[in-house]
RNA sequence: GGGCGGUUAGCUCAGUUGGUUAGAGCGCCUGCCUUACAAGCAGGAUGUCCGGGGUUCGAGUCCCUGACCGCCCA
């Protein structure tokens, strides 16, 4: 994110970040609870508005630990933009957006199954529970028939059950309707077990035949299915639990006890009484807390809910009308998946921590008046009796406005256009990205796009004109980065102790390479497993340039020493050189140009990696590796030296690496920062680095000649340097080669002997026609070279490598022949890859035969 | 149960619309304290592209199928 922010405003764009976060209801409220628990209270002796207090204390302690990291991290965000869901102008949009939905009929409360965490006491959304295959059994129950009389008949319908404690609520048992085995039963009633109640049996296609006897208990108030069963068959409801999962006065006998004691004790009980069937092993998915992972109990109980079709209708046509891209684009697909499938959304909690919900009950009509502002009165009747609502919003439908509420919304729709905070949000609305993980794709991005479609689409724009469906987006792409995890791709998590503390790292290796790390393993698709072994290898990277600068500064001294400098006034640009200019000025330009131009498209493109892998290789491989090493030759400040010559070397030197540096900036800010006021060497031409301009290629300054007559220089170097490894020539010892070489070519070797005679310790170039026999040398499809050297060549490991490369050679020979050969691959495959197969049959045959000559000429061993 | 990914060098991963003999970093082996850098330099080795079948002149890439791993949803 820091990263793509840097690089949008280095190249010129108005960029802000925002970061999100949000008061994290549920999971602030526990910390809080659990720390009022080690003092010995709880919040209830607190009372609501001492415990609200307490939170915000405790926010103001820790809520800045996440946007400290990211401080330190390097995060180039708006920081004055900083906001809070629970700060005053945001819990205005809250309420507005309630009211609103509300008026518009899609905001309802009642009476449904919602998921219960009993340890919270509050109802959680599908999205919170987390489900956990567990073992768990399958009680096989027998419930009495009974016959026209009202007596037992003697019959037992065995129903299957995972939750025996829930049957103190049963109000039927549900068979198929075509199920031969119990169709008789129905219209027969049976006797509740236990609690003696008479209930009716009922037919319903929902019943799985092949499930446990094929007969089910339906207990509407503790079952999803259940009570959807219940409703179609007009049952009643019989809630057997209380808010902290303990059986309540329905339980009978068994109230006040904890569900899973009672669970044991009525078994027990069943058992005595002999309609225990059988108790059968059976793994199921059990609905968990996603914060306290305690067991949800599905409960009946009275909700607000927001009828979600209306919102999902449209969230789903922005993504469809591609106003809203997702990348990877795999995710769309997870997107429309849960979308299709949506359900209404419970958005009250029964917490102190939030919003709180802005409607009031009436003591005298009963009804409910929700408002902007508080009312005094109840709307319906004027009575005075009135109590505010206590359970509070969903965080989720907070930070899901906070796209349309951190610019300003609703206050913009009062307000005349033109005015500050309309421009806000005139500006940055719909903003360009949102950078997350996959883990929040329904829970915020999800919502974010539901609820900003909604509400910005009432929002005009700039000019009066109706906001379209691609305006009111609160994003027009969505970019799902990698998750981090630890080296051995496990999930962080507190509890299995491998949890990577980022500031931990960052000490040990720098931000810089932390930065670097996190980049180029961020391929899209792939969590990132951590290693630190990568960072240490960054850190690295980061010391190379270090001293790629020190040498540089060093040089920069020597050369005032005789009156060289480089006017500050070239810098800043990307840096062009003449064609007169030495080949390694021209080639490290021309690198410089293909590597910007490849790094700014693979940004384009979230590539990451391809952007970070692409800079290293060009600072390492290129810049450092050759360039340097060549450059040395130039820069001479002796009293008979050039001084222009001198001068433009030293110029190019510095342009390329001021150049290279703003290209590594965003992702290397701190090192790259302090380099670059090092070049400057305090007369900066910006407060910072960030503030200049990101190099972007020019085509104009492509250079192919230069490329390409280093590329032959750079594999001549190589294979002198593998030949004397081979003959162990010491490494300090400068010796002759001799080279054949076609006379086209001879020119760049001339012109740049120095080059070759440096970086391959060469003492002298000699050009032959004819390879001297008994030399060992290497074959390229350009030129032979062969090293002049006294010491004997080990006969052995030369017929060795020359074997292995007859072979590789043979290898390829035969593969090439095959495929033009073949008729079909000549009459259908395009031209240049027929003629580059050609090509390279030709060379390979050429090299085939070299080889073959060499190893017949090697003297017996 | 439904859906979505993945399997490429010892490790972590790239590999574009099918196109020439599959790449990178790290690690490994060998030799070097060469005046920017031993957190370095130079050289070197390394592949059943998960298995099977198919389409094609041509498959790591497309289709079918099997195995294994992971994730999401119920």
């Amino acid at each position: 994110m820091d990263i793509l922010t840097r690089w949008r405003r280095m190249s010129g764009r108005r960029a802000l970040w925002l970061p999100g976060t949000d008061h994290a209801g549920i999971a602030t409220q526990m910390m809080v609870e659990r720390q009022l628990t080690s003092e010995g209270k709880t919040r209830q002796e607190l009372g609501r508005e001492a415990f609200v207090e307490r939170v915000w204390e405790w926010r103001r302690h820790y809520g800045g630990a996440i946007l400290d990291q990211m401080k330190r991290l390097g995060a180039s965000v708006d920081w004055q933009r900083e906001y809070f869901t629970m700060d005053e102008n945001l819990s205005v949009a809250v309420r507005e957006a309630f009211v609103r939905l509300h008026e518009q009929g899609l905001i309802y409360r009642g009476a449904y199954i919602v998921n219960w965490c009993p340890r919270c006491q509050t109802a959680i959304s599908d999205l919170e529970v987390v489900h956990e295959d567990q073992k768990g059994h399958l009680w096989e129950i027998r419930y009495p028939v009974l016959g026209e009389d009202g007596r037992d008949s003697g019959e037992f319908l065995t129903v299957a059950t995972t939750r025996p404690e829930t049957m103190m609520g049963d109000v039927a048992v549900a068979i198929h309707p075509e199920d031969e085995r119990y169709l008789h039963l129905h219209g027969k009633k049976l006797r509740l077990p236990l609690v003696g109640r008479e209930i009716p049996v009922v037919l319903d296609e929902w019943v799985s035949r092949d499930f446990g006897t094929g007969a089910v208990k339906v207990t509407p108030a503790h079952d999803p299915n259940d009570f959807a069963l219940g409703q179609r068959h007009d049952l009643p409801s019989i809630n057997v639990m209380d808010d902290t999962g303990h059986l309540n006065a329905e339980g009978g006998a068994y109230a006040g006890l904890d569900r899973y004691v009672a669970r044991k004790k009525i078994v027990a009980a069943l058992e005595e009484q002999g309609l225990l069937v059988a108790v059968k092993d059976h793994a199921h998915a059990v609905g968990l807390c996603d914060r306290c992972k305690t067991v949800v109990e599905p409960r009946l109980s009275t909700q607000w809910f927001i009828k979600i079709q209306p919102l999902a209708d449209k969230a789903k046509q922005a993504v469809r009308e591609k106003h809203i891209r997702f990348t990877p684009e795999m995710y769309e697909k997870t997107y429309f998946e849960w979308m299709d499938n949506i359900h209404d959304w419970c958005i009250s909690r029964q917490l102190w921590w939030g919003h709180r919900i802005p409607a009031w009950h009436c003591a005298t009509c009963h009804k409910i008046t929700v408002a902007r502002e508080d009312p005094a009165v109840c709307a319906h009747c004027g009575s005075e009796k009135i109590t505010q609502e206590t359970d509070v919003l969903d965080t989720w439908f907070s930070s899901g406005l906070l796209p349309v509420s951190v610019f300003g919304w609703p206050k913009i729709m009062a307000e005349n256009r033109g005015d500050a905070a309309l421009s806000d949000f005139a500006t940055f609305y719909p903003t360009s990205l949102l950078v997350t993980g996959f883990d929040i794709l329904f829970f915020w991005v999800a919502r974010m796009i539901m609820l900003g479609c909604w509400f910005a689409g009432d929002v005009p724009m700039p000019d009066g004109s109706p906001r379209s469906l691609a305006d009111s987006v609160p994003f027009k792409e969505v970019y799902i980065h990698a998750l981090v995890r630890d080296a051995n791709r496990e999930k962080m998590s507190k509890t299995k102790g491998n949890v990577i503390d980022p500031i931990e790292i960052v000490k040990q290796y720098g931000t810089d390479a932390v930065r670097f790390t996190l980049a180029s393993m961020a391929s899209p698709g792939t969590d990132i497993a951590f290693n630190v072994a990568r960072t240490e290898g960054y850190r690295a990277f980061a010391n190379k340039i270090w001293n790629a600068a020190r040498f540089l500064f060093m040089n920069v001294d020597r050369a005032a020493e005789i009156g060289v400098t480089v006017d500050p006034a070239v810098l800043g640009g990307v840096p062009a050189v003449d064609k007169d200019a030495p080949l390694e000025a021209r080639w490290i330009v021309a690198e410089l140009q293909e590597t910007a131009a490849k790094v700014n498209q693979s940004l384009e493109n979230y590539r990451y990696d391809d952007a970070a892998n692409t800079i290293y290789q060009f600072f390492w491989g290129s810049f450092c590796d050759w360039y340097l090493e060549i450059v040395k030759l130039r820069l001479d400040f002796s009293e008979t030296a050039d001084k222009a010559k001198t001068k433009a070397a030293l110029t190019t030197l510095v342009q390329v690496f001021e150049c290279a540096l703003r290209l590594l900036s965003p992702f290397m800010p701190f090192l790259t920062e302090e380099l670059w006021h090092a070049v400057y060497d305090g007369n900066t031409p910006a407060k910072s680095i960030a503030l200049t301009r990101y190099p972007k290629a020019e085509e104009a300054a492509a250079d192919a000649d230069a490329l390409g007559n280093m590329a032959l220089l750079q594999s001549l170097i190589v294979e002198v340097r593998a030949l004397r490894k081979e003959m162990g020539v010491e490494e300090k010892a400068t010796t002759p080669i001799d080279i054949r070489i076609e006379a086209g070519l001879r020119t760049v070797l001339k012109e740049n002997s120095a080059l070759v005679e440096r970086l391959a310790r060469v003492s002298d170039v000699r050009f032959v026609d004819q390879m001297g026999a008994g030399l060992s040398n290497h074959s390229t499809s350009n030129f032979d070279v062969a090293v002049i050297y006294e010491r004997t060549i080990d006969v052995v490991a030369e017929r060795e490598r020359l074997t292995r490369d007859i072979a590789k050679y043979e290898k390829g020979v035969a593969a090439a022949e095959r495929q033009l050969g073949n008729e079909g691959f000549l009459a259908k495959a395009p031209a240049h890859v027929v003629e580059g197969l050609k090509k390279q049959e030709a060379e390979t045959r050429l090299l085939l035969d070299k080889a073959r000559a060499a190893l017949a000429a090697l003297p017996p061993e």
